[in-house]
DNA sequence: AGTAGTATGTGAAAATTATAACATACAGGA
DNA sequence: TCCTGTATGTTATAATTTTCACATACTACT
């Protein structure tokens, strides 16, 4: 609807998600139509940033009606690309990569995990979740022939760099990568740094500081 | 050294677990200074915010030297509580659990895995990576005798809520908490949200919006 | 010891992000 | 069909966050 060229700002765009996961629970328990002021009471924040919000992308509501739960549900899923599947390998087969490995909840979500790569050799060939486990000697054969959007990178720090470059190079459009190292690559490649550690620290500093209080 | 009770913004408080790692890494490596304008360019922010993050904490620099890697890091640390131990228990020994449970980064960052708490008949009694599994009916009489910091919630999306509430009101400081639910309790509970799916819909996003350009 | 160079801490400006306010348009009932 | 109430889309304002700019103070070299 909305074709604008105005960038839309990361600050936007992280709030998505959790749009699209408040209307799938309105969807599931049959809620039809919502009010921006509704929904900011429920998600607890203003109904002016879920209106300013959803105008990044387009007039999806209707005035002194609010927005139909199911259009806007399709609608935010189409930004946030479930309209069609992302294919993703996993790197690595540890404790994150086996965890991640049986995760169904991506699938709802429109990403496939196609295959996994580790080195363990007793590991190679056998299945987690339904997925083959390959060889990493056999990855950049399998992704130069077949199409793979994302790579999971659940790998040892050490290793985190080499394999990501070699990642970039094999032109693997993302990075969904859980080294506790930051990654920047010269390719031309999206990457999305998950730091567990962080988001734990950042819990204990809340922690502390109210107590300081 | 700076006691100011100005508050401190969260957006500053999310970046101090980086600074922390870059930190961590220069004193691996051997640096023994630094100057914002070099850990600008590591870190790829610049040099001007990392002198304001750091100032909302005290002045940790030297005007005409630059920052000591060590005690940069030992002050980082201390801001972010490292200078003493937060006891956890993971709740719920499911794909996320386990992992969480043989993840030794924890530890090296302050966090320690005291207790597993889970309901399968199978699991009691067992350890995981040396930490006890007890069973959630012992939760509340070990939170009750035991100093517990943060929960680990990683439990089923329809259980969440109710064994969030318990913990709660057991006076568990912290929640951290894997499921795609967000939490707000009427308690005195600091909440760090983790939604792996959230994340990984930005990268999708990315991914997508990149190719429409 | 004196001096040139360097890098912090900080106050001010710019940019970004969030909130408020409101004119417009549609819904729904009389 | 008209009219009141409601809720959007959007413009304007406020708040927050980031960047700039520079005076101050320390380093290190002669």
């Amino acid at each position: 609807m909305n074709n604008d060229n105005k960038k839309i700002s990361m600050a936007v765009v992280k709030r998505l998600p959790r749009y699209y996961r408040y209307l799938s629970d309105l969807l599931q328990n049959g809620v039809t139509r919502i009010s921006s002021k509704e929904l900011s009471e429920k998600m607890g924040v203003t109904a002016s940033q879920i209106r300013q919000d959803l105008n990044c992308f387009g007039g999806f509501g209707q005035q002194g009606y609010g927005y139909n739960v199911q259009n806007l549900f399709n609608e935010v899923g189409k930004i946030l690309g479930t309209d069609h599947r992302f294919k993703l390998i996993i790197i690595g087969l540890g404790n994150m990569g086996h965890a991640l490995s049986n995760y169904d909840n991506f699938k709802r979500r429109g990403f496939d995990i196609v295959k996994i790569f580790d080195i363990k050799p007793e590991l190679i060939g056998t299945k987690i979740n339904g997925i083959e486990v390959f060889h990493m000697d056999d990855l950049d054969e399998f992704v130069s022939n077949n199409h793979v959007d994302i790579a999971v990178l659940s790998v040892p720090y050490s290793q985190t760099p080499n394999i990501a470059d070699r990642l970039g190079r094999l032109g693997v459009k993302g990075l969904w990568n859980f080294s506790p190292m930051d990654l920047e690559l010269p390719y031309d490649i999206e990457i999305e740094n998950v730091h567990l550690s962080d988001s734990l620290m950042v819990l204990g500093y809340k922690i502390d500081s109210k107590m300081k209080k």
